[in-house]
This record gives C-alpha cells, sequence and structure tokens, in this order.
DNA sequence: TAATATAGTTACCAATTGGATACTATTGTT
DNA sequence: AACAATAGTATCCAATTGGTAACTATATTA
C-alpha cells in the first residue's frame, strides 16, 4: 500500500481519519467475523445504500483495511476481507462494544 | 440521568449514537486529562466553532456523559468535567490511540 | 468613557453526506 | 424470448452538518 500524507500528529485523529464513521465501524464489526460477500454486507449493514457501502469499501480498501477480491463469474461475486491492520481494529471495536454495553445496562430502559 | 429510549439493539451502534462523532471522541481526549473550562476547549479543539463545540457538549450532557458547572462570575467561567460512565470512554479513547499509533507507524511518512 | 474578557445564542449560507431511482453487463434458467 | 441474479455506476434531490458573523450580558480595567 502507498503511504498515506499528512496524518494528524495525534493518533486518535489518525484513527477517526480512517474510521471516523458510522458504517465504517459497523463493516469492521460485520467482517470480524470473516470475509463477507458485498450483498451480504449490504444485508447485514440495515438500510446502508448501495452507492454509500460502495464508497466505504472503496475508501477502506485504498486505506489497507480490507481487500477486493472479485471472481471471473455471472453473476458477479466480490469478497471482502479485512487485512491484517484492518483486523487490528477489533481492539476498538471491542473497546465500544463494551462500553456500550455498560451504557444500556446504566441508562436505557 | 433520565433513560435513552429506543437505542439499537448492537451495543456497538449504541456508542456509534453517542459517540460516532469526531468532536465528540477529542473532547473526551480533552477531558480525560481533567476539568476543563470552554475556552480552554475551543482552543485545543482546534478549528472547532462557538456553535458546534456548545451543542456537542448540550448533548453529552444531556446523555449523561459530561456535568456542567457554572460559577456566578463575570465575565461567565462555566467549567465541564467528564461523568463517571464519560470517564469509562477512555477505554475506547485508549484503543483508538493505540491504532492510530500502529497504522501510523506503517504507513505515514 | 470605552474597551476587554467569557460563554454563549441566533440567523444565514455553503458544503458534505446520504437516499432513491434508474441503468448496465452477462450468463443461466424458464 | 424474457427474466433473475449480483455488484456495481450515474444522476438528481433532500437533509444534515458546519462555518461565519453579529449580537448579548456585565464587572473590571485602562
Amino acid at each position: 500500500m502507498q503511504a498515506i500524507e499528512n496524518l494528524p500528529p495525534c493518533p486518535v485523529e489518525t484513527t477517526l481519519l480512517l474510521m471516523g464513521d458510522k458504517w465504517k465501524v459497523l463493516i469492521v464489526r460485520d467482517l470480524l467475523s470473516g470475509t463477507k460477500r458485498f450483498g451480504e454486507l449490504k444485508k447485514s449493514l440495515n438500510g446502508i445504500s448501495q452507492k454509500v457501502l460502495t464508497s466505504h469499501l472503496r475508501t477502506m480498501e485504498k486505506n489497507g483495511l480490507i481487500t477486493r477480491k472479485v471472481y471471473a463469474q455471472v453473476p458477479p461475486k466480490v469478497e471482502y476481507t479485512l487485512t491484517e491492520v484492518g483486523q487490528s481494529l477489533k481492539q476498538v471495536h471491542d473497546a465500544m462494544l463494551d462500553w456500550g454495553s455498560i451504557y444500556k445496562l446504566k441508562y436505557s430502559k
């Protein structure tokens, strides 16, 4: 992958630059359990539009978080998989999972 | 605090609902080192406008993440502090800090 | 007397994001 | 011959978000 230029000095801001987005975190959540096809992602990301899903996947691929594998078939089959760096987002995901659970215990009905 | 209704079933989505926003994470980052005044936050959140900072602080207060203390002075003095639940966002913050650092090591110039 | 400092609020405008819809390509199926 | 299936792309419109600038209050300071 190509090096990215001008990342912010604060690493938290770097993470936000690459992942500071509802859908991207949910895409990671879904790919943490393994490779998925485009259609599977679309279905499990309830309500995301095709356009938005495609554009997030492209950005994440460019940033080295996922890989895209196209099969020479008709109808098309495209699979998305987390890279090693993408996998390492599991810590962030898990922290968010834990915190959300705690918050719900405390404050939800 | 009042219970919040209709939190999403997935705890990750709950976290995103409350924190899925660049500025909110950075506000937490800044408050993790202790209580801050409005003006201090504004200065350290480089580039945030007064309007946006105010509105994020209000939402976070409503959600039980921070407390707001107004001193009866002129000119006004208002301090913001993380609540206990707000403090517990440290795990999320730290995971993002770690991941950003790793990412920069691998991919930045 | 006028300026300064702080923490806002309000109104308006611009930009970004997101959604809906229609369209494409091609092979296999009915 | 028409249709289904998949992973898109292109276009247009709507909504949300964010920025700028002006305004407020009032005690203290020059």
